[in-house]
DNA sequence: ATTTAGCACTCGACACACAAGAGTGCTAAC
DNA sequence: GTTAGCACTCTTGTGTGTCGAGTGCTAAAT
């Protein structure tokens, strides 16, 4: 059975009016808002068919009514103000000034644009940086620190740096590091940071079975390093933002919520398998247990069509979707023309 | 007025019960431990003379008796069990582990000992790596990544490196660059990072001169980075164990701390500041202000008398002074013996 | 055939009263 | 100086009553 449209617009205005106020609303209110035409008694009927449908919720026998996940699932799909502009002036302004000012890097334009989004949703903001498959090695370096130590950098294409420390067994001969050095930037220069580990044995094996077991081991550190820093481009922001909504004024709430949150590790394999496009993800559907409460929307970047990273809210499911989406769409734009131009 | 033997005993008992089970303990309670050979009756009357030193409250006019802050602060001045063997096996093995393992870099020893740390006590630990001040610089490397972008590391001589992606106003010459970076690391290799500012525009400022304004723009933005990471040192771990202390049953105080303890550069401020040894600030002694219903547990670690580092754990007033400052002094001391090895 | 007015009913929120229990302070006896 | 005893205080939990917001249903109105 499909909704008629007096019952499209109860519930419309049922989710904006809740996402506002937080309060179950009930049909007088709904009575006097100026769209409506038709008195509470009608509302109530409507009301009661809504709810039989599934598409809103009492919280107890006599109280307004409240959006279930499946409301806000039909609310997002088919109700949302298509590309109306939502976002004032202000929102636009701070989200260009991100990229307006001359920045340096990519993580800082990472965790700028998630600080940004946190502080102007009030939500949770995470984003997570290019993929490390999409970048190449710029260069290797050594450095010796010690007899017995290296510091061994690898550096990508996009100016990030990952670093180790190793401890070698046998004292260092200088010189040979530095042709090992060179070697190894000779034959892995510009490869897929991806495919860096493989590669790396493969094309140095001949070079290391020559010399002594040092090589074999910093090479060890510094792929075990890199499976580790994968993830280290996921940036969180805002934690505590929803601390200040009111469906978290329950304690276990929070709780979960901030363990849940906690474990950034989860949000990296969420996030990382995101499609193309603005996604959102409402209560239950969510796949993570502590954020069963939450809603999650997420948006990807790309370079010429390439997904590279992706940026996400998380609050409430009482979010404002429409707001939300509509600053995902213009961040992702700007990250993406940012990195064309790059 | 001097506290009698029997007074500081009840002190001493209510403590500890009251650490163990957060709940306010009456005369009746305290009769029934062995340690106590008086009625209950002398007991209230002990406590009222308690109470009137400002030793204990009333958390209303007939309940049990709750230490005040300055109870605390006798109980850890004069009360605490003297270097009594306080932790268990498990305690020490764990945090000896941290060490046993053959580590790479400081950074991460500071993360883990953090995490064991929170993980241990159940609060939350704060770790402040070695400060700026101590560190010198090992080497400086400057990567073309575009004709418009370098990339600058300092590498100091604990293996800490810094990065900064650099855009550059004109084209770029390699051979001009390398050269540059050759001028820099003759002059300044070994400097202390806290004098590197300065001595970088010292010592370099004729070269500059006879160069393009790129380099100034280089060392400009290198010089401006170093400001901000200098607080990056600083790892907090377990934010959320607090949430599972009874005292924060209170969403209200709930949010004060989460917000507090979002502002790590105000933790950087406190740490930084520490005298060496183990320090204890009871609630209102802590000068920030969301953090007044806990106590800070600091240690500094030194190499060869140097202080270099603080470990911090940051609990509920009712903190389990004698095991925190037990485990800190154990870490601290671990820490010290580390980098003296270094 | 819809829509609406009216009304009985439900439930949460709040205030109040009451009892039980833990703990105190004080007094008088030991 | 110590203790037993007792009246008193305050919290906690439970039950009761009232108020108001909101519903569902029925019957009348359009």
């Amino acid at each position: 059975m499909v909704l008629t449209e007096r019952q499209l617009l109860i519930l419309q205005i049922i989710i904006d009016d809740f996402i506002r106020s937080a309060q179950p609303v009930g049909s007088r209110t709904l009575a006097k808002k100026s769209e409506i035409t038709f008195s509470s008694a009608t509302i109530r009927n409507e009301m009661a068919d809504l709810e039989d449908l599934g598409y809103i919720e009492k919280t107890h026998s006599s109280s307004g009514r409240v959006p279930s996940e499946k409301g806000y699932r039909y609310y997002v799909d088919h109700l949302l103000a298509p590309s109306t502009q939502i976002l004032t002036e202000v929102d636009i302004l701070a989200m260009r000034s991100v990229f307006a000012e001359r920045m340096y890097g990519l993580e800082k334009l990472v965790k700028r644009s998630a600080k940004i989004l946190s502080e102007l949703t009030n939500y949770t903001s995470i984003v997570l940086g290019p993929l490390v498959n999409e970048t190449k090695l710029r260069s290797i370096q050594m450095l010796p620190l010690d007899d017995d130590t290296v510091l061994s950098l690898i550096v990508t294409d996009k100016g990030h740096v990952e670093k180790s420390v190793v401890k070698i067994p046998t004292p260092l001969d200088k010189t040979e590091l530095e042709r090992f050095v060179a070697t190894l930037n000779a034959r892995l220069i510009g490869v897929p940071l991806v495919e860096l580990k493989t590669r790396m044995y493969e094309e140095v094996n001949d070079v290391i079975h020559s010399k002594i077991e040092n090589y074999a081991s910093i090479l060890e550190t510094i792929v075990s390093n890199m499976n580790k820093n994968e993830k280290s481009s996921l940036i969180v922001s805002g934690k505590t933002n929803m601390l200040s909504q009111p469906e978290f004024n329950d304690i276990d709430k929070v709780r979960a919520f901030m363990r849940a949150i906690d474990k950034e590790a989860d949000f990296y394999n969420v996030l990382r398998k995101n499609q193309q496009g603005v996604h959102v993800t409402i209560g239950h559907e969510n796949e993570l247990h502590g954020i069963k409460d939450c809603s999650l929307i997420t948006a990807t970047y790309t370079n010429n069509g390439e997904p590279l990273g992706t940026i996400a809210i998380l609050g409430p499911t009482r979010m404002e979707y429409s707001r939300v989406i509509s600053m995902l769409n213009l961040l992702a734009n700007e990250f993406s023309q940012w990195h064309e131009k790059q």
